[in-house]
DNA sequence: CTTGACGGATTACATTTGTAAGCTAGCATG
DNA sequence: CATGCTAGCTTACAAATGTAATCCGTCAAG
C-alpha cells in the first residue's frame, strides 16, 4: 500500500461506510449514505469512482454489479488525516492540540478513565 | 462576530502568522512566511486578499502599506476546525479521535502529566 | 423479441484552492 | 519634473471538489 492519496471531505463520508463494512454494492453505499446526506446515487457513484481511481477503493465484479471495498486501511488514513490537521491548524505541535480539545470535548466519565489510562501507559 | 468562514491549508498559515503578532504589514507577513514556505509575495498577497474578503483579517491603511490583523479569534477557528475534522474522520465521536491521538502523539513526560491534569479536572 | 429499468462510464459545470502575473497609483530620487 | 519601485488591486488559470445529468449496455419482464 503506498502512497494514501489526498481524501476529500465527501469521500470520507464514503470511506467510513465501506470500512464499517464491505463489500458492498453500490446500491448499499447509497443506501447507507441516504440516511445520513442529501445526495442523488449519483453523487455517490462519482465518489465511489474518484475513489477507485484515487486507489483508495477497490471492486470486484459481482455480475451486474460491482462490489466495493476499501483499499487503505481506516487507521492510516486517520493517522494521515491527523498528522495534517494538527500541521495546518498547530504547525506541528500536538500536545496543544490535545490539550485543546480535552478541553473542549464533551466527555463521559469512563471515557476520561480511558484516555488517562492511556497516557498513562505511555508515562512509562 | 458571526460566521467563521471556512479557511484553507494556506489560509491557515498566514492566519498562524497574524495570531502570532499583529497588526502586521504585508511585507512583514510576506516576510515571516518565506521561513517556512517557498510562496511568492503574490501568493501571500492573494491569500490576505481572500482572508479580508472572508471577514477573517481586518487592515488598516498606515500610509502607503496596509496594516493586517486578525478578526477572529484563534481559539474559536481551532475549535471549529477540531469539530469538522473530527466530524469528517470519525463521524463526530471525540473520545477515538483523542485516544488515538494520544496513543500516537510524540508526547514529553510533563507534556502527558499536563493531559492527566486537566482530564482530572474535567473529571471532577 | 422489445422495451424499460438499473448499474456503471462519461461528461458537465460552478466553486474553492493553490499559485501567481499584470496593472496602477503614489512616493522617493535624480 | 520624470521615472522607477512598491504596495495593493485585478485578473488568470489549472486542479480538486461538490454535485449531478446524460449516455449506454445488459438483464428481466411482458
Amino acid at each position: 500500500m503506498a502512497k494514501l492519496a489526498k481524501i476529500s471531505d465527501a469521500e470520507w463520508r464514503v470511506m467510513r461506510v465501506l470500512w464499517e463494512k464491505s463489500p458492498r454494492a453500490a446500491s448499499e453505499v447509497v443506501e447507507a449514505l441516504e440516511a445520513v446526506t442529501d445526495w442523488s446515487p449519483k453523487t455517490v457513484q462519482t465518489l465511489l469512482n474518484r475513489l477507485v481511481k484515487k486507489g483508495a477503493v477497490g471492486f470486484e465484479k459481482q455480475g451486474r454489479a460491482h462490489h466495493y471495498f476499501p483499499k487503505v486501511k481506516q487507521t492510516q488514513c486517520v493517522l494521515a488525516a491527523g498528522r495534517s490537521f494538527v500541521q495546518r491548524v498547530f504547525g506541528g505541535a500536538a500536545a496543544p492540540m490535545l490539550a485543546h480539545f480535552i478541553e473542549e470535548a464533551d466527555l463521559s466519565a469512563e471515557e476520561i478513565e480511558e484516555l488517562k489510562r492511556i497516557l498513562d501507559k505511555k508515562g512509562q
